[in-house]
Order: C-alpha cells, then sequence, then structure tokens
DNA sequence: AATAGACTTTGAGTTAACTCTAAGATTTGA
DNA sequence: TCAAATCTTAGAGTTAACTCAAAGTCTATT
C-alpha cells in the first residue's frame, strides 16, 4: 500500500510540511500512524481526510473546532447526531457565503463599469455629481 | 448635513470604534474630517466609501493593499487604469472564489447525507468498505 | 560505510487585523 | 455647571495559523 512522507503529503495537498505538522500537534491528525523510529507515514485515507479537514477549514471553521469534529470522529457512532448537525450547520454558512458573495460581486461589477466609463473619457468627473462634494470612490 | 460620531458610524457599519481608528492609523480613511478639537465626523459620504472597503476586503484583499487603491483615489484621474484593473481583478477573484465555494458546497451536501444516512440507520458501519481499514469521515 | 538530505521535536518568531488600556481632553444632558 | 459618557492618542496585548531555527535522528544512495 502507498504511503506518503509529510513532504510528499504536504505537495499532494498544496501545503507545506510545516502546517501538517502542526496540524498534528492541534489534534487535527491523530490517526496518521509513524515507523517506528516516529517518521510519519500518510496513507491515502489519510489524504482523503485531510481533503475533508480542508474542506471544512474552508467554509471558516476554525481549527480548534474542527478537531471537536474529530475526537467525535474518534468517539464513533454515539457522535452520529452532532457531527451531521455540524455538516448541516456549515451547509448554511456556506450558502450565507456564497449570498454574500454575489453581492460583493455585484458591487464589484459595478465598480469595474464605472472605471471603464471614466477610463474612456479619461476623467472620473463623468460620474461626479455636483451635489455630492466628495468623490465615492 | 448628517454627521455620525465614531461610534454611530461604527455601528451602522456593523463594525467597532477600535477598527475604525486601526482603519485610520493604516491610512484607509483619509477622507475623514475632525472637529477643531480633533474629533472625527463621519459624513455618509464616507460611510459609503467604508462599504466600498468592506467589500473589497471580503474579497480577501489586505488591508495594507486597500490602502493603494486609496491612495490611487487620492491621486486622481492619473490612476483611473490601476483603479479599473484592481477591480477587474478583483471580479475575477471572486468569481474563482464562487466556484471553489460550490465544490466545496457539493462535499458538504454529500457529508449531509451520509451522515444523515448514517444516523437513520443507527451506525457508521453501513457506509464502511471493508477495504478501507480507516474511516473517512 | 559514509554522507547528503529528509525526518523529528521544542519552542520561538511572524503577520494580520484587530482589541484593549491608560491617561487625558471634549461633549452632552440634567 | 458639573458629572457621566464619549472622544482622543500611544502603545501594548491578543489570536489564529502558520513558519522557522536549532539540534539531533533517520534514511537512501553511492
Amino acid at each position: 500500500m502507498k504511503t506518503y512522507s509529510i513532504s510528499e503529503a504536504a505537495n499532494e495537498l498544496n501545503l507545506t510540511a510545516y502546517a501538517l505538522r502542526y496540524y498534528d500537534k492541534e489534534g487535527l491528525i491523530p490517526f496518521v500512524e509513524r515507523t517506528a523510529s516516529g517518521t510519519r507515514r500518510f496513507k491515502e485515507a489519510d489524504l482523503d481526510a485531510l481533503k475533508i479537514i480542508e474542506c471544512i477549514k474552508s467554509t471558516g471553521m476554525p481549527i480548534k473546532e474542527i478537531k471537536h469534529f474529530i475526537d467525535w470522529c474518534l468517539e464513533g457512532d454515539a457522535t452520529l447526531q452532532q457531527r451531521y448537525e455540524m455538516f448541516v450547520e456549515r451547509k448554511a454558512r456556506v450558502e450565507a457565503q456564497m449570498e454574500e458573495m454575489k453581492k460583493t460581486l455585484e458591487i464589484i461589477e459595478h465598480k469595474c463599469s464605472y472605471y471603464k466609463t471614466a477610463l474612456e473619457a479619461g476623467t472620473e468627473d463623468i460620474h461626479k455629481n455636483p451635489k455630492l462634494e466628495f468623490p465615492q470612490y
């Protein structure tokens, strides 16, 4: 069965070896096994688990909270409810973030056309409302 | 013309007065005027500018880079090109983030149904592949 | 068998973005 | 008018998530 050294694993996951050791220190990857002399050996399943961790992290969950999830996983079926609720909550969070991002995109697009027009005119003045004494950026 | 004290402005923007002072220290809001004795008075236009700053910030741009944009604004029409390019770049960034978020959402949704099924069965074992010796979380 | 390179841990350093404290000045409301 | 609340600055403290350095051990290749 193929395994990966810490820097190979880091490479696969687009992380650094430092970051993986930090995750280990924080208790995110208790499942990663070691050789007799203490070197970490990452299995494919470990990389898959780390991909899930990265996914959860990208939703904005801090590492300390992700650790709770890992602890639940280690506790087994007794924590299925908590884990389910966590993902339901993450889903809501991501959906809200996407809504926010849509609004952000609209504003940014508006600014793109604002500056495109200004650039064509050679001056921002064409957008200036004489009633406003200050540029709106 | 209505103006706002720092804590009123903070309230309007869902920020803290500390954060606004920090923004000021970092040069993000050079346009905010002061009373003769030095108290900041925020105008409506200032709040609008801060909303744009928050919008740019939400795209992941660090405050030091946002300051460059503010500096360009102060320089006037000579920097229209840079500002245009910045927003075009921000647009691409947000679009990429939305794509990433879609993938994240799919994984999270998959986990939701994974745990829903497990919860109904009372055990995670129904998802276990006997070939895998480790849970995939 | 030797040596280069990768691994280990511990603990310190970094960075961003606030957040707060202290001490003092100003503003507001009874 | 006077106390309470709010404002000011300077600078220190906080937190998250790494990131690195040092000193030593292990592994892989000649």
